[in-house]
DNA sequence: GTTTATTTGGAATGAATATTTCCTTTAGGT
DNA sequence: ACCTAAAGGAAATATTCATTCCAAATAAAC
């Protein structure tokens, strides 16, 4: 028989959370798999059968048993009711959920809840702001483009690398225009007409992004453009932009809401180039 | 045999409570006992047996299985399953907004409505997972850090680019490390006993974000994490880690909710370092 | 390179659990 | 009061599911 640990194993699953921490290391390949599943999908273990679960991780049925046993417990069923344990507890928030949602009152709310909310309730408008056909259209133009440069400056900049890092991913050829110390005139001259200009902007408008619309717009090179309001600058009827409004709280604006549409269009604009390049190669 | 309704029986949970609204009059004595308490406790429905169920509703199982027929299921276990499903989802304030997304069923999603629900999701698992606590005791470290160096590679650098301009907006000095050219070893050299490092790193994780952490655990210098698990290798017994894992929908993973995280620590930071600012000047 | 210890997958086993069946009880109608 | 039909309970049955066991594969040690 294989080394089983037989101190108690944890009976809440918060103490199971860093005891896996701690072990992690030392497990066997599968055993780890099992963990990682465990601690991202605690839900779906305390609800499935062994047979489902060991599918969704990619194990055999066996190897969840073992994981149970290598921890301590008796078996998978025995882990398996701290895990369903820890969801009966969860719902708890009503009160204390009403009281955040409803919390006209001055009643103290935290950091994390005041933020979260914030980012919640912009997510929420963006998916009534932003029609699906004005996402699929700029997309086509991104698809189509040769080469795609990217700016934005201050708050705009993680969202400028990270359209950049998701596009690359998926085989869009695209750089990063903010990061070169380039003059003006010169960036500029790399844009052709077949290019396009990926502007994310918000307000206050920096003066660069909007020098680089005005060229690219009199070039006739084509501009999409991420920004938090038509009325922005870098808004021009010709162009193809999208719109995104984060919520404020206490002065500071999230970037929750502007990075799942950033990711929307890129995703978006893969799948087209996909399709794009697909139609060439026959 | 009994009247069984042969019609498709509700298979959302929101969709159950209307309907046993209507027939709750012409059921049997027995299974309105049922009724009721699967209305007042769905959650027990959804995690226990038939015979550990009928027994806390005070019938007998048999009961419960006709229970479940009346309503038109195939038996308990197919009626349970939408109480579990009902679940998954359930802790979530938001619920509601994803019920009704999903009532429209059978319609195509849009592209932007898959991506605004998981961001949605996976900031409302934040607001779950973190603890208030872990997010202050983060925010002191970094507070009382004479510079806080900052690291993260791939799809964490947004993150890293987003923390970097926030935190100095707030007057906390910080440095991005990751984008200089240094080696490991210059790296190392940098870093004082009384800086902060904080490292972002999501699976899989990056060779070069580990390293560093292990070095400066070596050091003893304060390490704070921002990662996607406890079980992750930058997660240490003795640093500061905050988890947040992002729901990912056909193979994405988003960053709505870790740059929501990411502005609460800022915010948090910038806070606590004004506080011990004030002591020093009085 | 060979041997030994771990780890892993898959089928066999046995326990747990839902479901059905049959018989008893209750209630409503004549 | 009697008969009929629906409802309820208890135990038998069938199914599902966790668990165990053993052989093959893999990694480690010598």
């Amino acid at each position: 028989m294989t080394k089983v640990i037989q101190v108690a194993p944890p009976r809440v699953f918060s103490e199971l959370k860093p005891w896996l921490q701690d072990h992690y290391q030392d497990l066997p390949k599968r055993l780890q798999s099992v963990a990682v599943f465990a601690m991202h999908n605690p839900e779906v273990i305390a609800l499935n059968t062994v047979a489902s679960i060991s599918d969704q991780v990619g194990v055999t049925p066996s190897a969840m048993v073992r994981f149970a046993k290598s921890i301590g417990y008796q078996g998978f069923s025995d882990m398996q009711t701290v895990f369903q344990e820890s969801m009966r507890h969860m719902p708890q928030p009503y009160a204390e959920r009403l009281n955040s949602m409803q919390r006209s009152a001055g009643q103290e709310q935290t950091v994390l809840s005041q933020f979260t909310q914030a980012a919640a309730e912009s997510i929420a408008r963006l998916e009534q702001n932003v029609a699906e056909s004005a996402l699929l259209r700029a997309s086509e133009q991104l698809a189509q483009a040769r080469m795609v440069y990217i700016a934005g400056q201050g708050r705009a900049e993680p969202v400028v690398t990270y359209l950049h890092y998701t596009l690359v991913k998926l085989g869009v050829q695209s750089v990063i225009l903010s990061g070169m110390h380039h003059s003006m005139a010169d960036k500029a001259r790399m844009l052709r007409t077949d290019d396009v200009l990926l502007a994310i902007s918000f307000s206050p408008y920096t003066a660069n992004t909007r020098e680089l619309v005005d060229i690219c717009l009199l070039n006739k090179t084509k501009v999409v453009a991420l920004t938090d309001s038509t009325l922005s600058p870098i808004a021009r009827a010709d162009d193809f932009h999208l719109e995104v409004l984060e919520e404020e709280v206490s002065g500071f604006r999230g970037l929750s809401a502007t990075m799942c549409l950033a990711l929307c269009l890129a995703v978006e604009t893969g799948r087209v180039r996909a399709e794009l390049d697909e139609k060439l190669n026959t």
